[in-house]
DNA sequence: AACACGGGGCT
DNA sequence: AGCCCAGTGTT
């Protein structure tokens, strides 16, 4: 524990938020609630995490739903594997653990998609065991405060942080500890714009001793964004059917639904042929961009009008008016949204 | 160790 | 346009 730690327990205690997880130590509202929250601000988070607490009060409740039904309650929110392996965790618990939420830290990592932090997440906040959490923020008020440069992306870098955040763990109350670290770094010690004049932690940090702490955390590796061109198709026949499919695989969106697609490698100004299939008479409806962190879609929505709706392996016929029945990638919502076709 | 995986908000 | 977010799983 760092000398005059309580500072930051005092500044925690006085302005932390009143979030609905935290007012409860059932470990499943808090392995639900950490689950959400992966790479996902609390603003973004929150109402799915009502949505969800809703919809699944309990472990079996969720382990009984369909994966749809998750997928669909998750639409929006991105990350879809999260959804996956929440719904394979709470298997995991009925099947593994008897439906009793594991209560240890080393039992928690065997839970899918629960990996280091959500482990000493969960652990320290509902049980109380001294595993300190490492984050985005505890990276960010860590690296600053020690001015330590090596970077938070790297092996090392993720094991020095981990043995130094365990270091300062106050053992006595870690769950309360880990909190505190984690809200100073969401409200004080922020990326671009930290608060360092109303910070708790002023005095003791080395990089705000000299001015510094725009420098910190180092981070190596540069995103590298790909740009693709994606043509989907709208069959839709006179009774106002569409062909839609499961996306299957590993890959972007996997077990949402959308259009069948053709990628080009550049932009097209029409499409003739669709899986072996001659087209005529498509038309474009819609063009956007859209930005995902990894990629740039650049996407042309066409319509293609037919008596009958072709019978094409892997691909369903529905009402059109049906679509939102299935869980959607947000390109797809904004296209359902935005073209003149899906207006009742 | 490097990469894939969403979507939204802030600068 | 670039960066970041209560990270994890796969290769």
């Amino acid at each position: 524990m760092i000398d005059k730690q309580y500072l930051i327990f005092d500044w925690y205690s006085e302005n932390k938020r009143n979030l609905p997880w935290r007012s409860v130590k059932d470990p499943y509202y808090i392995w639900l609630s950490e689950i959400i929250l992966q790479q996902t601000k609390v603003d973004q988070g929150l109402p799915y995490y009502l949505k969800f607490i809703k919809c699944y009060p309990n472990v079996k409740s969720l382990a009984a739903a369909d994966l749809e039904s998750v997928l669909k309650l998750w639409q929006g929110l991105g990350y879809y594997s999260r959804a996956r392996n929440l719904h394979s965790a709470a298997k995991q618990v009925m099947t593994d653990f008897g439906g009793v939420f594991p209560d240890n830290y080393d039992s928690l990592l065997s839970l899918k998609g629960v990996g280091e932090y959500t482990a000493a997440a969960v652990s320290s906040f509902a049980y109380g065991e001294a595993k300190a959490v490492v984050d985005g923020n505890v990276f960010r008020v860590l690296s600053r405060l020690f001015k330590i440069a090596t970077p938070i992306n790297s092996t090392k870098g993720k094991k020095e942080f981990t043995i130094l955040a365990n270091e300062i763990l106050d053992k006595s109350q870690p769950g309360e500890h880990n909190q505190a670290m984690m809200e100073l770094g969401a409200l004080v010690c922020k990326p671009k714009s930290p608060q360092c004049e109303i910070c708790p932690v002023q005095g003791i940090c080395l990089a705000f001793a000299d001015k510094t702490q725009l420098d910190y955390p180092v981070k190596e590796k540069k995103l590298k964004v790909k740009v693709r061109h994606l043509n989907y198709l709208l069959f839709l026949d006179q009774n106002n059917n569409i062909l839609i499919r499961k996306r299957e695989g590993q890959g972007i969106w996997e077990g949402l639904y959308d259009f069948p697609c053709v990628e080009t490698s550049e932009s097209v100004d029409e499409v003739k042929e669709f899986e072996g299939v001659t087209l005529k008479n498509v038309f474009l409806d819609l063009e956007v961009k859209h930005i995902l962190t990894h990629q740039k879609l650049m996407v042309k929505f066409w319509v293609h009008h037919k008596k009958d709706t072709p019978k094409t392996n892997g691909y369903m016929a529905i009402p059109i008016g049906d679509i939102s029945n299935f869980p959607l990638p947000q390109l797809i919502v904004r296209y359902v949204n935005e073209s003149s076709f899906f207006k009742r």
